[in-house]
DNA sequence: CTCATAGTACGGCAGCCATCGAAATTTGAC
DNA sequence: GTCAAATTTCGATGGCTGCCGTACTATGAG
């Protein structure tokens, strides 16, 4: 082990490797749902995002936390560390090319 | 028991009943996706549906069964018999009412 | 009536998945 | 170094889900 590396990389997909079956089984959960929505009214830099704890879920820490990270596996958000906390925000861009118009409408429709 | 009732009937949700989660989790896999997409090639009327034995499908029969029940008691599809056949097709009106753009969405990026 | 066709219901099996609590890790503050 | 806060990892559990084959039902043709 280094001594201290104090930067810890996460993995998500590239552009070109988020797959649409994998998106909507990941919008498909009622809690990773409000997640979407809830950073939803966040921007997409990584200092407009929140945190974890930001945002109030109806389950445990453990349990948030595999939510996060299918939504981060799927190619819906991006998480980045910043000290002890974790950065959340929708990756709207990349989903907006690779899927037009499906982010939109899904946010759209959890609003009613 | 009646004596012939020849009317089948399938329960489906009225519009205002489809529940965003529901359709999501239904088009979330590939091949209730798939189904949908050879639909999407066909008229919404119960004329120009397509049967399930039409729609070539990498399972058998009884799981086909499944996945059509799925997409109907979501309310992304209506079945409705014809004789011994079962017709489908896709609950456009329905779906781009109740959640705009959606549908569009989905069956622009299944195409890619 | 008999038969073939189209689809369904049932039971079972394996794998995934949402959930939790408890213990561990990482980092910044003191 | 010590401590607290934020998040993770682990193991376990129960439920849902996709899949199948077999047996069954419903309908139309002959």
């Amino acid at each position: 082990m280094p001594t201290t590396t104090a930067v810890r990389e996460l993995p998500h997909p590239a552009r070109e490797e988020i797959r649409l079956e994998a998106v909507l089984h990941a919008l498909a959960d009622p809690v990773r749902l409000r997640i979407v929505t809830e950073l939803s009214t966040h921007g997409e830099g990584e200092d407009n995002g929140a945190t974890c704890s930001q945002v109030e879920l109806p389950v445990s820490a453990s349990t948030a936390t595999h939510h996060f990270r299918v939504l981060r596996e799927a190619g819906v958000i991006n998480q980045c560390y910043r000290g002890t906390a974790k950065i959340n925000c929708l990756r709207r861009t990349d989903l907006d090319t690779r899927f037009p118009g499906l982010l939109d409408a899904v946010l759209h429709a959890a609003a009613s």
